[in-house]
DNA sequence: CTCTCACA
DNA sequence: TGTGAGAGG
């Protein structure tokens, strides 16, 4: 999912943030499509089982959600997020392959935990994983109760993100897929969570991860191209409207070929075997005038704490231990860093 | 993914 | 104070 230029950007425009402090005071816009996918694929039980509560509604995302939002505010980062609206209509071939590979999944999933096959079990219940309404509205739900805000983007959140992180509103977007970037994204922070640890599929091997920035403005420096030519570039290697690309074009050959072109239109002469799901020039123009909104209202506020209790404990069987030590660290995040003006000489004091 | 607890 | 295993719902 998303464009996979991780092998276009170049080192110097990449940044591992060693301490999260860095990010205080600032205000981060998650895609929240990515953020809830993640905790659904991540928390689970060994056979794929994802959290559940007594009705049998999956929970997982919503364990996820509380406490990394919980740990972003703990260090001062303000967190907006961004939820997905109806998908553009370039996007239709890709989402209709997708819920189709999801349901073959789905039948794998079933039948290897018949069988009793555990890792392939949890394989593929990932790759069947779904983000249901009733998943978006319980996490919107919590945020309201939190006191985060976030946005209802009317088209893609990623494009969304970007524009509010264009304007200011944001200082960078935080998702694990590049598509902010080419959406115009003066930054965007990947890794972006507390616990560096994550296991590597398949084996019991644990690497350590580090959040990390990618500046837009250095990535185009350094290739020495502009934003339109990187979009370019991504839609000969592939992305969320054409996810082939071209077959045989990598990134590197992409790069080469848009540098001494110059468009997508002067390569595409020379490639008329190319084909695409959708008019590629249609593409570019998408990720450079999405469907956005202005209206949207970014402000903090004290967390409800009766009213997480009530969605968290009562209605999907938290445990209210564990909920009241966290809502102990909410309060205390906000009123350290979200209450009133922080003034500068707080600010010089919480650096220590 | 994140928390918690046991153990060094 | 730090690390690893196991549970969380």
């Amino acid at each position: 999912m998303g464009v996979n230029l991780r092998e276009l950007i170049p080192e110097d425009a990449r940044r591992e943030i060693t301490d999260l402090r860095e990010l205080m005071g600032k205000v981060v816009a998650l895609d929240a499509y990515n953020a809830l996918y993640q905790f659904l694929a991540a928390i689970r039980q060994p056979d794929g089982t994802p959290l559940i509560d007594r009705k049998g509604r999956v929970t997982s995302h919503l364990s996820g959600l509380f406490y990394r939002t919980i740990n972003l505010m703990e260090h001062g980062i303000k967190p907006v997020y961004v939820f997905d609206g109806m998908p553009p209509e370039i996007k239709r071939y890709e989402v209709e392959r997708r819920r189709m590979r999801r349901e073959k999944a789905a039948e794998l999933a079933e039948k290897a935990y018949a069988e009793g096959r555990v890792e392939e079990a949890r394989k593929y219940s990932v790759q069947a994983i779904r983000l249901t309404q009733e998943m978006v509205e319980s996490a919107k739900r919590l945020l309201d109760a939190m006191g985060v805000p976030y946005v209802q983007a009317p088209s893609e959140g990623e494009a969304q993100a970007a524009h509010i992180a264009r304007k200011g509103d944001a200082w960078a977007v935080a998702s694990q897929d590049y598509d902010a970037l080419l959406f115009g994204a003066p930054r965007l922070i990947r890794n972006l969570t507390i616990s560096g640890r994550r296991k590597l599929p398949g084996k019991d091997v644990y690497v350590e991860i580090k959040p990390e920035v990618i500046e837009l403005d250095k990535v185009l420096k350094a290739l020495g191209i502009t934003r339109s030519q990187l979009i370019d570039i991504a839609i000969l290697i592939g992305t969320d409207y054409n996810p082939d690309g071209v077959p045989g074009i990598g990134p590197k050959s992409a790069y080469q070929l848009i540098k001494a072109h110059g468009s997508l239109e002067k390569v595409l002469k020379i490639l008329p075997q190319a084909t695409f799901p959708e008019d590629p020039l249609k593409i570019r123009e998408y990720f450079l005038n999405p469907n956005v909104i202005d209206e949207y209202k970014l402000e903090w506020h004290e967390p409800d704490e009766k009213r997480i209790i009530e969605i968290l404990v009562h209605e999907h069987d938290f445990s209210l231990d564990r909920v009241e030590n966290a809502l102990q660290r909410l309060k205390k995040a906000y009123r350290e860093y979200f209450r009133g003006k922080i003034t500068s000489l707080d600010m010089w004091f919480k650096r220590k």
